[in-house]
RNA sequence: GGGUGAUUAGCUCAGUUGGUUUAGAGCAUUUGCCUUACAAGCAAAAGGUCAUUAGUUCAAAUCUAAUAUCACCCA
């Protein structure tokens, strides 16, 4: 381009220009990453986004902070692999498209199953495009050609394998236990999607009769609809309030459905609750169930899987739970089984995807044993060689979760997913790669055997089953442990994901890669907070709360929306607004017309003479930007993103804009030689360190300026101490807050301005500040040094810092002296009191004496 | 109930092992400026019992304790 035209464009076009960046990058495979035993490794790995829509500010956030860390890492030499990819995301998926249809009035009821597969499949596809476009739209450096889908070939071989492999150590298995229901979904849920909400409930106070109808208990419920499963009341044994009934041995009648169950007596059951006697139905909750398991005690389902009740339960079978609780309640009432009716506040748990309250429930499911793989992680969290960013404590939280841990329940009902690898003959089964396996190895067992009668697994595997497989199954890692990639590549470098999911994912990698090749998956962990809205709650895909990516890209340019993004500080929570952007591309705004002047400046005129002042400018910002890009570094080797941004922000716009550029410009459109050079040199630096922050425009720059080099794989400024002396940056400093001090006294403009200093601190005040630079910023033409002072008549005096300095009184306006002096004043009166206090204290104690 | 973190300007937040400067930015507000990079800008102003109370110290936004409020995680 032209670089005459260049001046006359006011913005930079992002619109334009982004996309034609990325080609070239693309196009020069700078992302793409191969084995190469001569250069060190990066691995980083995309979490993979759910393809149930596009992506949302939260991912960008994150995204952008894994680009960040790609781009000072290859620019510093390393080989950058970082591998992008999606995740089918199995039942969130499956109900949002189930909801889509219902938009457009199908009822998957009327879709057969491959039907409902094929639109699930398109709906992936559309949705991974959309995603990897995004991707790229806001300047991903992933390398596209190690791009991976949760369903794909390999991955689904990876995962399979592992479930054969954890069967084959006995460490699947298939049971009846009480599972959370969700009851829309039609399929069990982990104890991690479930939400806890505080709801008002009311507590129903029932008469159980005994069997002679002489005597009665008293049973406090939530949910009166669930006596059709009752096979027992629980007591705590040491409950002197009941002790005659037990000893009495009486059995009691349940309500309406007339059954006959006994008294039992448990100690885990709590006195204070309710009246201190427990329904037990062993087929929906967990305590009840382990009473049952202990008592021998009958156990009867009540629910259908949709939340309707069963043939077990009279004439309410058909009717939804919540109405059969209200048609109990009245009954219960009309009978005069009901006590009172009291209301709780009580934490009902909801299903994540559906929202539906959970239902508790008997279920035959498959299980994984957990308890071999707590000993590796536990040892490799204890070693303390995966380091956490920000440094926080998460051992406890660990240590807490580990010993806690429960089975996992890794079966799901739905279609969506990668399908169990179980083959079903004659009531038995078998655990096989693929139905031809299974055959060959029914027939071992049993020659007789119809092969058509064989049956696959119509479970589907939890989605975290293919996600905690994923730093190793993303290099065919399990499939082929051997290969190179493999092994140059693993572990992952650096993990940089929500704090949200550090039980559902970051956990489990742990456990799973500690446990299959004894090795970490990852040596750091950098945790961002989350993003929320304007009324805190988080920004997610299922609330819908965020504006769509396009939009604000359009709005603000990927490089304004990476900017601004990261102007707050994430390793906490933080709210998100479109202000965030807009500062974010006024920023970029900035680096543009910064350009512009630089061109500007490169066509002054060049003189010979070199003034002191220019100098000295000079000697100043080489010290500062020096100095500040091994701050730079140092803030990156510790993971400090954000720190390192705004000292980046600080340095370019502060310094480098508002103090170095203005000091060089002039309207005579002469430079000297040496500044022109000089300031060259400053603005490429100052381009390196703001790449991996905004990636295109300088991009686009640096190809103008640099004849079609590319700023990607420049080096990246690795300053040593030496270059820059602390010393110097201190006088400047002192210097410039002189002069902003200075400023903030008004003068008369029209009058030379002096100012005078006792002879006797001369050499203090030449040590400590630049006079020349003095001069030139301030409205001081002189500085003067003076032995005597008449201080009544012509002067007045004021304080800087430890230096006291006259003006003459006719030059200033005395009424706008400073009114911080008088505030300063203030705070010695208080400082001068509280001294006082502490005196008064200590008088008082002699007197005392 | 247990755990973790937070409380600083009207709003959103920085503030390094206690002292480097009068506790800093950005937005919003007020004032002055279309100046040859930038009005998406420049120059400036106003705005703070650093949640409260006590303690340690020559010195506390920073360390300790208690209280209050809020957020998140787990049961």
């Amino acid at each position: 381009m032209n670089i005459k035209n260049l001046k006359k464009i006011k913005n930079y076009n992002f619109k334009k220009l982004n996309k034609k960046i990325y080609k070239k990058w693309i196009l020069n495979k700078y992302f793409n990453s191969n084995y190469n035993k001569n250069k060190k490794s990066f691995y980083l790995l995309l979490p993979p986004p759910n393809i149930t829509g596009d992506l949302h500010i939260g991912h960008i956030l994150n995204f952008t902070i894994i680009d960040i860390l790609a781009r000072i890492k290859r620019m510093k030499g390393y080989n950058v692999c970082w591998i992008p990819g999606t995740d089918h995301a199995s039942i969130a998926t499956e109900i949002k498209v189930i909801k889509e249809l219902k938009k457009n009035g199908i009822n998957i009821n009327d879709l057969t199953k491959k039907e409902f597969n094929k639109i699930l499949l398109n709906w992936s596809k559309k949705y991974n495009n959309i995603i990897i476009d995004q991707l790229k739209s806001i300047g991903c450096s992933c390398d596209w050609n190690r791009l991976q889908f949760t369903m794909d070939k390999n991955t689904y071989k990876s995962v399979i394998n592992v479930f054969i492999y954890l069967y084959k150590k006995g460490m699947i298995y298939k049971k009846n236990r009480i599972v959370n229901w969700d009851i829309y979904a039609k399929t069990t849920i982990s104890d991690e999607e479930i939400i806890y909400k505080n709801k008002v409930n009311y507590l129903y106070y029932i008469k159980y009769f005994t069997e002679d109808k002489k005597d009665f208990l008293v049973i406090a419920t939530t949910r009166p609809e669930t006596i059709f499963g009752d096979t027992a009341v629980c007591i705590n044994p040491t409950d002197k309030r009941y002790k005659k009934i037990i000893n009495s041995k009486k059995k009691l009648i349940v309500p309406i459905i007339n059954r006959i169950i006994p008294i039992i007596t448990d100690k885990s059951v709590d006195k204070n609750i309710g009246t201190g006697c427990l329904k037990i139905t062993p087929a929906h909750s967990n305590e009840d169930f382990n009473i049952y398991k202990k008592h021998k005690i009958n156990i009867i389902n009540i629910f259908n899987n949709n939340g309707t009740l069963n043939n077990n339960c009279l004439n309410y079978s058909g009717l939804d739970r919540f109405i059969v609780r209200k048609k109990i309640y009245i009954k219960l009432k009309k009978l005069g089984f009901l006590v009172k009716k009291k209301k709780i506040l009580s934490k009902i748990g909801f299903s994540e995807r559906t929202n539906t309250i959970i239902e508790k429930k008997l279920s035959l499911q498959w299980f994984l044993k957990m308890k071999k793989f707590i000993k590796p992680a536990l040892k490799e969290i204890k070693s303390k060689k995966i380091v956490f960013y920000p440094k926080k404590k998460y051992d406890n939280l660990f240590y807490k979760w580990i010993k806690n841990i429960k089975d996992w329940n890794i079966s799901r009902q739905l279609n969506w997913g990668h399908k169990i690898p179980v083959y079903y003959y004659n009531n038995k089964f078998v655990v096989a790669k693929n139905l031809n396996s299974a055959i060959k190895i029914i027939k071992k067992k049993n020659n007789n055997i119809n092969i058509y009668s064989i049956k696959k697994e119509k479970d589907v595997l939890d989605t975290w089953f293919s996600s905690w497989i994923l730093p190793i199954s993303v290099f065919n890692g399990i499939n082929n442990p051997n290969n190179i990639d493999f092994n140059y590549y693993y572990p992952i470098d650096v993990l940089v994901t929500g704090n949200d999911i550090l039980f559902f994912w970051v956990l489990r990698m742990i456990m799973f890669s500690t446990f299959l090749i004894k090795k970490k998956p990852f040596k750091r962990v950098y945790f961002t907070g989350i993003i929320r809205d304007k009324i805190k709650n988080k920004i997610s895909k299922s609330l819908g709360n965020y504006k769509n990516l396009y939009y604000l890209l359009n709005k603000y340019g990927a490089d304004g929306l990476r900017v601004g993004i990261l102007w707050n500080n994430h390793e906490y929570d933080f709210i998100f607004n479109d202000k965030l952007c807009i500062r974010g591309r006024n920023f970029i705004n900035k680096i543009w017309n910064s350009f512009k002047l630089v061109i500007n400046i490169n066509n002054f005129n060049i003189i010979n003479k070199n003034k002191i002042q220019y100098k000295l400018i000079i000697k100043w910002f080489n010290n500062i930007l020096y100095y500040n890009i091994y701050k730079l570094n140092i803030l990156l080797n510790n993971y400090k993103i954000y720190k390192s941004f705004i000292l980046v922000y600080d340095l370019f716009k502060k310094k480098f804009c508002s103090i170095y550029l203005e000091f060089i410009k002039n309207k005579n459109n002469k430079i000297n030689k040496f500044v022109k050079k000089k300031t060259f040199k400053f603005f490429y630096i100052l381009l390196k360190i703001l790449h991996p922050y905004a990636p295109f425009i300088t991009e686009y720059i640096w190809n103008i300026l640099k004849n079609k080099e590319d700023i990607t794989i420049s080096s990246w400024p690795i300053i040593s101490s030496k270059k820059f002396n602390k010393k110097v940056i201190k006088k400047f400093n002192n210097t410039f807050s002189f002069i902003k001090y200075l400023n903030t006294i008004k003068f008369n403009k029209k009058k030379k301005n002096i100012i005078f200093i006792y002879k006797s601190t001369e050499n203090k005040f030449r040590k400590n500040i630049y006079f020349s630079l003095v001069y030139k910023l301030s409205l001081i033409d002189k500085i003067k040094f003076k032995t005597k002072f008449s201080i009544k008549q012509k002067y007045l005096f004021f304080f800087y810092k430890k230096y006291k300095f006259y003006l003459l009184k006719k030059n200033i306006f005395v009424k706008n002296v400073n009114v911080k002096i008088y505030k300063k004043i203030n705070f010695y009166k208080k400082f001068l009191l509280k001294i006082k206090k502490k005196f008064f204290i200590y008088i008082n104690i002699y007197y005392c004496y």
